[in-house]
Formats: structure tokens, sequence, C-alpha cells
RNA sequence: GGCCCUAUCGUCUAACGGUUAGGACAUCAGGUUUUCAUCCUGGAAAUCGGAGUUCGAUUCUCCGUAGGGUCACCA
């Protein structure tokens, strides 16, 4: 893999090493970490920092690491026996970087023929190289550009095979021109398809979050993502969605990799990172959404530990990631957890209901109930009482109600998992400050 | 514009000449102990167009069309 540390780590690049990893690691080969940083002006070690920590994030390990900037020597020896051969010459030009400025740059020289290579994913692509020209292959003797750099590189390094974005399809062939020209074997060639926007262009910053870093600071998985990236462009061949990187070890193979683009779908991610999240016992759970909904809830009045830990499984439930609790927290949904929620007359009435007048006795005959359970009761000894009361008299009747006094909100999880939550002395608060509502309006 | 690549439901994709064109996400409807969520069931939804080849084309060929990539002294 061999990315460039001149912007944040793009999510096609991720998908790129990943696809690089999982194939070294079915294969038993060496996964190859190249930083390629020959650009000086545009590549910081904060970029580089971003790649390093991101892709180990997502899990994978590289057997060897280079950095092409500390690699110089071996590329100056190239040029110097690419030129000494006759096969690339020094040519005095104006720079282009710098006009005005003269510089001596090293060109190839390109007999300007047709190239032919087998791809892995597309078959044999062929490319007439004689527009190329004699192109540009360093800067200067001690300042090889990119195409230059990977030839050697690859040569050195051994590597077998190259797996990366279709964008690079067009650098094949003057690629392999070089290759040619320094005797190095053509490595086998596969071309990824492009991740796309959903307007089917390139995905880029003016989509929106396109940095691995982005979907690692909304709380999304390292394995959802990974196994997200790693259908798109490629699948087994079965109907099967769910995979650890393990599991895509065993089942990938470069021959179930697409041809077209594939749009990037935040909410196919999204399910798979419910999907992911699903695995989680609850101390996992805790562990991971803990930090995104404490500093919102904290200090809210009535916040305690055990409160937290048991409102977190209806989280659990009805989250894809991380930072959907916090847009949830901000909007007030868990805050009858925490704090006695605001009740209105008219909320409490039942849609059968003429007024909220008609659910007094029912909301007084649950409080009476309430008063007889223990506060710290498990979920069903809580339910059962309540529960049969309901089946009585009619479950929406005392059901809606009495959900609606202990939370406040149109939408909630249901009254007995409420009451387990805040507990029955607080619940008994609760309902008979609606009892007072509905009797003062 | 030149060159190259691509083309199945809205999206990701399966179907290596013969299928009622399958699955998943999203969506819609119904159901499951009130609302939300979960879960279950069901529905709608696709082979870009035109010629060929063939007994038969989603599948092979060609031509269109559309989309994308690339044309640096960036990577």
């Amino acid at each position: 893999m061999a990315p460039s540390p001149t912007g944040n780590l793009h999510i096609g690049t991720a998908r790129t090493a990943l696809y690089n990893y999982i194939f070294a690691q079915k294969y038993g080969g060496t996964f190859i970490m190249r930083i390629e940083d020959t650009d000086k002006e545009r590549s910081t070690s904060a970029f580089e920092e971003e790649i390093i920590e991101g892709l180990t994030w997502l899990g994978l390990k590289w057997d060897d690491f280079y950095r092409q900037s500390e690699r110089g020597d071996i590329y100056k020896k190239y040029l110097e026996t690419l030129i000494a051969e006759e096969k690339a010459y020094v040519s005095k030009e104006e720079s282009r970087r710098e006009p005005g400025t003269e510089i001596e740059v090293i060109r190839l020289k390109n007999a300007g023929k047709s190239i032919t290579f087998e791809d892995e994913v597309r078959g044999e692509v062929t490319f007439d190289t004689t527009e190329l020209g004699d192109f540009v292959i360093a800067r200067s003797i001690d300042d090889a550009l990119y195409h230059f750099t990977v030839v050697v590189d690859d040569h050195e390094m051994g590597v077998t095979h190259v797996i990366r974005g279709e964008d690079h399809i067009s650098n094949t062939p003057r690629q392999i021109l070089i290759q040619e020209a320094i005797g190095a074997v053509r490595p086998v060639y596969a071309h990824l398809p492009l991740l796309l926007a959903p307007d089917r262009s390139k995905l880029s910053k003016r989509h929106g979050a396109v940095a691995l870093k982005d979907y690692q600071d909304a709380g999304y998985l390292p394995s959802a993502l990974g196994n997200y990236l790693s259908l798109l462009g490629w699948n087994p061949g079965t109907d099967q969605e769910l995979f650890s990187l393990e599991e895509l070890t065993a089942e990938f193979d470069l021959g179930g990799v697409q041809k077209g683009g594939a749009i990037f779908d935040i909410e196919k991610l999204k399910w798979f990172n419910k999907e992911h999240l699903r695995g989680f016992d609850a101390a996992a759970f805790y562990e991971y959404a803990a930090p995104w909904l404490l500093p919102i809830v904290s200090e809210k009045s009535q916040f305690s530990e055990d409160r937290l830990q048991k409102l977190l499984p209806t989280i659990h439930e009805r989250i894809t990631h991380g930072s959907e609790i916090v847009e949830n927290a901000e909007a007030g949904e868990y805050d009858f957890a925490f704090e006695t929620p605001a009740v209105t007359a008219e909320m409490l009435a039942w849609k059968n209901d003429d007024s909220a007048k008609d659910a007094l006795p029912r909301l007084r005959k649950v409080a009476e109930i309430l008063s007889t359970l223990p506060e710290d009761g498990d979920f069903e000894t809580l339910k059962a009482p309540i529960f049969a009361f309901a089946e009585q008299v009619g479950k929406g009747e005392v059901l809606w109600p009495l959900r609606v006094a202990l939370t406040g909100k149109e939408r909630s999880p249901d009254p007995f998992t409420v009451i387990h939550i805040i507990g029955t002395a607080e619940s008994y608060k609760r309902v008979q400050h609606a009892c007072d509502t509905i009797l003062s309006a």
C-alpha cells in the first residue's frame, strides 16, 4: 500500500489499503506500507501520522514500512544507470514550478510503442504511449518523481501485485515503460473501481465526509466500516454481507471485484454499523456509548451511574452510530432518565379519551400499584401488576398516559422500561405530578 | 477534446446463453403487549438504446448513448 501524505486519509485510500491487506493475508504475502512523500512541498508528517493511525484503527497491520523520502540514494543510482545507458537523459529547460528558473530535469526516452497489460479485474488493456513523449521521471538527479520511485521501489521490494484505484490505470503504461528501462519484472495489476459520490462523480470533499477520520469521529466501528468498504466493489458471490476482517481474508478474491464505480451510501454504512454494534454486550456498549453521552447528561439533576447503566440498553437498540447518541441527547430524548419531565394535560389523554380527565383514575390506580412495588425490582416484577391492570381497563388507556407522565415525550421507550430505569419512587412522584397537572388544567 | 474504463431495482449487487431476473440497504403496507425502537410478514422497484450471432440473449460482437477516469517538473 502506497499512500501519499498530502491530505487527509481518504475513505477510498482506506478501502484500497484494506483490499491490499486482505489479499496479502489470504495468500501469505507481505503487506508493505510505503509512504509516498516525494513531493516535499505537499507532504506533511501530520498527514503521515493520520494514515498510520487510521489504517491501524481499521485493523490493518503491515509487515514492512518505508518512506520514499528516505530512499533518494536508491533512486539516484537507478537514474544514473539509465542515463549512462542512454535510456534517459538530462534536459535543460525552464522550470514549470518556478518560471524563469533554469533546471535540469531527467526524461525517459520513449519509443512510443503500444503497451498492453493484463488487468486482473478488467482483462486486457492497451494504451498507445506515443503521446506521452519523453516524459519527465525526475526533477533533478536527487529528486525523482512518483512514477519513477514507484517502479524502482516495486522492483527493489519485490512487489508482485499492484492493487490500486482505477484512477491509476492510465498511469500504468508509463510505469511499464520505466520497468522495461530498468529491467524490472512486471507485477500483476488490479485496478479497483472508484468510490463515487451520490451524483456519480469522484467522491471528494465537496460531497461531505470523505476522510476516514470523519467516520472515526462519528463513532463508526472499524469492523463495520471495513465490512462496508470491502463490499463496495467486491462481493463473495453469496448472500452473506456481514463479515469480520478474518472472514473477509478467507473469502476474498480478485475475481469478485466489480468493474463499475460504486456510490458510497451512508445509509447502508449505518446499517452495517448497527449490525456490528449488535454483537456488543452491556459492558462493551457502555464503553462505546458513555463517552458520547456523559458530557451531555452528567450534569442533569437526577443523573446517576445506575440510571445511565439502565438506560444504555434502550440506546443500544435505537442508534446506528456514536454521534447519533449526541444528536438524540441534545434533542432531549434521554432527559426522562435524568430529570423530571415537563408534562401537559392534553398530552396525557390517550386517543380514545375525551380529555386527560378520563386518564386521572387510571393514573391514580397505577400510582397506588407503584407504591407497593420494590424500588429496584426487575423488569418483569415491575411490569406484571401494572400490565394486568392495563389489560383489565384498556392497554392504551393506561399505558399511554403512564408513559407520558413518566417521560413527557410523544415517543420514548415503554413505561416499564422507564420505571425500571428511574425506580418506583421517582415513577410514583411523576405519576402524582401528572395527576396534579390534570386537576389544575 | 484525445486516450482509457464502465453500464442489472433509488443504492450495493447475484444470475459464468435457457431463472416467475435472486439478495441486501432504503422505501411503502400490515402485524407483534399503547408511542418510539426491535422483530415478523408482505408489496412496489432493474437488465441504457439499436443492430447483429444464436433455436434462445442481462450474459457474446458491433454501433450509438450516458457516466466516470486520465492527460504535471502531484501522487
